[in-house]
RNA sequence: GGUGGGUUGGCCGAGAGGCGAGGCAACGGCCUGCAAAGCCGUGUACACCGGUUCGAAUCCGGUACUCACCUCCA
């Protein structure tokens, strides 16, 4: 739900294990089951059906706010046999056990890893288990579920052979076998919600690190997006939510709503924070559109972004303050725009370009006359005819004819605006 | 009970011992035939109580409120 994760993939090298709003793609098995369990009995909608329809929904709300799509999303039911051979493994080295009972389940066994509670800083003597949890065949209710055996209203197609018996993977060995498979033994980013940190994130260390990877060297956890004031829901409640949020603005202004904030804290979307984001984005647009006409013999210039850019975005990614920078160019930009300086005009606008395409801000007013399109022609021609007779009402000091044409072309939707080069008119 | 966050001006949202990030809104001015856009200006904000310091929103101690997670599921 993050444009986090593209902008680091955006402006470093860095190996990303995508993660967060991927999981659901990924963990389709788990997340399947669970949901397929949780309908109507007559809906004849498979586990793995209903799985990739939400993955559909995800990945193309992704899409759009112009997060760079994962160089490959790896899916939990193709490695089952590496999660296999990985709880093997764990239960050679005595940090795994199968449960004492007939379950068919597996569980990691947290006193056996002394580095237990390491990444979130807890130490397991203090952990409380949950008053209501079913301590089923655990030896100590802090273990967690490697593999599951298979249970009778669970579906036939979710469930594998194993030397435990039939049944499926746990959550967090799914994550820990497919980073081992895709990224190797180790990587550099584990990203993912604030959410996650425990107990998956803490339990896939456990078991990386008990089976003999060094697995991530850094953590990134994102806060999470609230609407209104509400969490938002993990399960197929996000992808409605981003498909409203999508009907109500556009992509670039999402995303912009999304990134306004640091990529830690907890964002809160409501509705005025896309108007909010629209007007800033607008200002951006402005900025373009201005510049670019009053530059239009010269070549455009390259810039690197300001310094100050990108010292606030390599101090933990500090996109606001970067957002900062970019609004102070802008404002710099105009004042010289203004100036007629414009040598000034054309190092802001190569910098301001450079910020945005940093940021992934796709801004389509970024040049005049932007909608090439039949129905955009048909239309310039028409106001260009009724801004001349305006332009003539003008010059003739007949303001009644001309503000009643500036007004009939607003009630249309075109914004007329007289500038010291000439009067332009825009859809707004 | 444990762990980790949060509380900043009308709103959003950075910052982290001295200089009021930035955006939105508002008000004044310049520009404009009038507008719009743009520019200039206007704010003594940091939950509360103590303490340290020449100086605290920032450090220390305490209090209040609040959010998240605590291995059932993902």
């Amino acid at each position: 739900m993050f444009p986090l994760f593209s902008l680091v993939a955006g402006i470093g090298t860095l190996l990303i294990w995508y993660y967060g709003g991927w999981s659901v793609l990924r963990d389709e098995l788990s997340i399947g089951v669970l949901m397929a369990a949780s309908v109507a009995a007559g809906d004849p909608e498979r586990w793995w059906a209903l799985a990739y329809r939400v993955e559909l929904e995800f990945s193309s709300a992704y899409a759009a706010i112009g997060i760079l799509p994962p160089t490959y999303e790896p899916r939990a039911t193709a490695s089952i046999g590496e999660m296999q051979s990985m709880i093997a493994r764990l239960i050679e080295r005595g940090h795994a056990y199968a449960a004492g009972d007939a379950s068919g389940d597996v569980y990691f066994d947290t006193a056996s890893w002394a580095g237990y509670g390491e990444l979130t800083a807890q130490r397991r003597e203090d952990m409380q288990d949950a008053a209501d949890a079913d301590p089923r065949g655990k030896r100590d209710p802090r273990d967690f579920a490697l593999w599951k055996g298979r249970k009778a209203a669970e579906p036939a197609t979710a469930s594998w052979p194993s030397p435990w018996g039939d049944g499926r993977p746990g959550w967090h060995i799914e994550c820990s076998a497919m980073a081992r498979r895709y990224l190797g033994d180790a990587f550099d980013i584990h990203g993912g919600g604030l959410d996650l940190r425990f107990p998956h994130h803490e339990n896939e260390l456990a078991q990386s690190r008990a089976y003999g990877d060094a697995f991530a060297s850094h953590w990134l956890h994102n806060g999470l997006v609230n609407v209104n004031g509400q969490k938002m829901s993990k399960s197929l409640g996000n992808s409605i939510f981003a498909h409203d949020v999508l009907a109500q603005a556009r992509p670039v202004v999402v995303r912009y709503a999304l990134a306004a904030a640091h990529y830690r804290s907890t964002i809160d979307l409501h509705d005025g924070s896309l108007v909010e984001a629209e007007a800033a984005v607008d200002r951006i647009e402005a900025f373009l559109l201005r510049s670019g006409r009053a530059l239009t013999a010269g070549a455009p210039t390259v810039l690197p972004v300001p310094e100050a850019f990108g010292t606030a975005m390599d101090d933990d990614l500090g996109v606001p303050q970067a957002l900062a920078v970019l609004h102070e160019t802008i404002r710099s930009g105009n004042a010289s725009l203004d100036a007629g300086d414009l040598a000034a005009v054309a190092r802001a606008r190569a910098e301001v370009r450079a910020m945005t395409a940093v940021l992934g801000l796709d801004l389509s007013a970024d040049a005049a006359g932007r909608d090439g399109s039949a129905a955009h022609g048909a239309l310039g021609a028409l106001v260009g005819q009724l801004l001349e007779r305006r332009a003539a009402a003008r010059a003739r000091k007949d303001f009644t004819t001309a503000d009643e044409i500036r007004d009939a072309l607003a009630a249309a939707g075109v914004l007329v605006e007289d500038g010291a080069d000439g009067t332009h008119w825009s859809l707004g």
